[in-house]
DNA sequence: CGAGGGCGTTGATATATATCAATAATACCA
DNA sequence: TGGTATTATTGATATATATCAACGCCCTCG
């Protein structure tokens, strides 16, 4: 096995299995699924919105399953904690977060999620959603009524086989973040998550060196079980270190492979 | 949304909703899935290896893809990361832990598996496992074929669905220890733990109060993202306390209530 | 029965990160 | 456009947990 973030062989990012598309989300945006399909066939930004190995056929039959939700303003919920499972979703466009509450306030990021990525699986076990979902930019997302997701993977077998490899690697992502938290040390766990956004970004045919966060450092600090001071020293110490350049939310990548090495070479812990 | 550990409505436990039975793990161990179901049809110890919902045909169908897997001993792999995925697998008596590694050698215990929970999900995505499941007693697992499982899936409904929750239940439990690693300290945590062994022993028909510990301070340090000593501290302190008695592997709860207020009420952190 | 190794406990100390606090930069909105 | 709230930075200090170390208890196995 390979190492956490960044290392191609085990990817820890939700969906990371986008190494060949370049289409810009400008066009992505304008198409439906059987239109994405044929224009970009190599391309993976479609873990469940247009599944790989999906025939003409099948894709229009997924086609007509899956709608348009009316596009997400920043701060708004896609979901919430507790109300029932209706659909699954797919991000279009935009970037949102899921997050998980205790009663007493607490609130966990459990994860971001662009363009491609699916989320609302949590909710299939219990038919309630156990974190709430939020869009942290504008966001247009594509809706995927469950029942009826079922009802066609069971006619579909490539339909059926995916959406198992997208829970599937929810979890493999999940299993990653769980060693981040619980091994790593803070400036580990940073560089892991830059090197993750990157990788997910390049998938996306942005740039891997120079992108945007769309979430606060507090959010940051959320999802890595780190304070936003933190967050924020860590970043300076980065940049002090000529690993990244940081200004606000831009980050621009310095260091590509000394920010890999920092992992796991920052200490024993 | 509910608090996370030991509080019915949400369960972190892989999977949780076993409350109804109450049947001897000695009996379970000679039973065969239709046998297990007939005995005990209300009871749900049996993610998958008898499914809630299947009526005699399907379950008939679904015993003939189970193989029983030859006994476990103490230390075994049932699979090691980066194998191929071939099968899926639910634990019918012992103890299995799932393991994920760094490449600097860094263990991450990342689950506990006991009767009539499933593993082997996390390989789906990328066809080879990431973890190594190792048994931390002597342990009998059934096999499920994967393909086997999918192709019959697509025939049964109820079926399919099961396997979606069981997949859903498994991020949901995940998305509650990146709560636990993330924002609790270290006694929150392992009052959670325990407050889950006990929630899922109980579940078995064994006593939520006192159970025996299958695995060491060091693995369940660092299923919780802590080095042994901090384990062995906060057990002391929970003795102190008047909350638990701790003979080495031995745990009596003696307060269950306290236990769980303590989680949330630690500390604000 | 006795030796040895793994496992667990406990103490002293070190250290990473949280917390508190002040300030600065930025974004948002009237 | 300016004012205000949000977000980010940085410093000083506190604290939780890690680390290092010693010891004792089992359990196993010769």
């Amino acid at each position: 096995m390979q190492d956490a973030y960044g290392r191609p062989a085990v990817s820890y990012g939700i969906f990371t299995q986008f190494n060949e598309c370049s289409m810009p989300a400008q066009t992505l945006r304008q198409l439906n699924v059987v239109q994405l399909r044929t224009a970009c066939s190599s391309c993976s930004v479609h873990e469940l919105c247009l599944p790989a190995g999906l025939d003409q056929h099948g894709l229009e039959q997924l086609d007509r399953i899956v709608n348009r939700k009316r596009p997400l303003k920043r701060g708004e919920y896609l979901y919430r904690a507790g109300s029932a499972l209706q659909s699954l979703y797919a991000v279009r466009t935009g970037f949102l977060k899921s997050s998980v509450l205790h009663d007493d306030g607490r609130e966990q990021v459990a994860g971001f999620h662009m363009t491609g990525e699916m989320l609302g699986m949590d909710a299939i076990g219990s038919g309630k959603h156990i974190c709430d979902a939020i869009a942290l930019e504008d966001s247009d997302v594509c809706e995927i009524p469950y029942n009826e997701l079922e009802q066609l993977s069971r006619n579909i077998p490539a339909l059926q086989h995916h959406f198992h490899r997208i829970m599937s690697r929810e979890i493999t992502r999940d299993y990653g973040v769980m060693l981040l938290l619980g091994s790593m040390r803070a400036e580990e766990r940073l560089a892991a998550f830059l090197l993750n956004l990157s990788q997910r970004f390049a998938s996306r045919g942005y740039s891997p060196l120079r992108f945007h966060l769309r979430m606060t450092r507090e959010e940051i600090g959320s999802y890595l079980g780190l304070k936003l001071e933190t967050i924020s020293r860590a970043f300076s110490q980065f940049q002090n270190e000529g690993l990244v350049t940081v200004r606000n939310k831009s980050i621009e990548i310095s260091d590509l492979e000394r920010l890999r090495l920092l992992i796991g070479h920052c200490s024993e812990r």
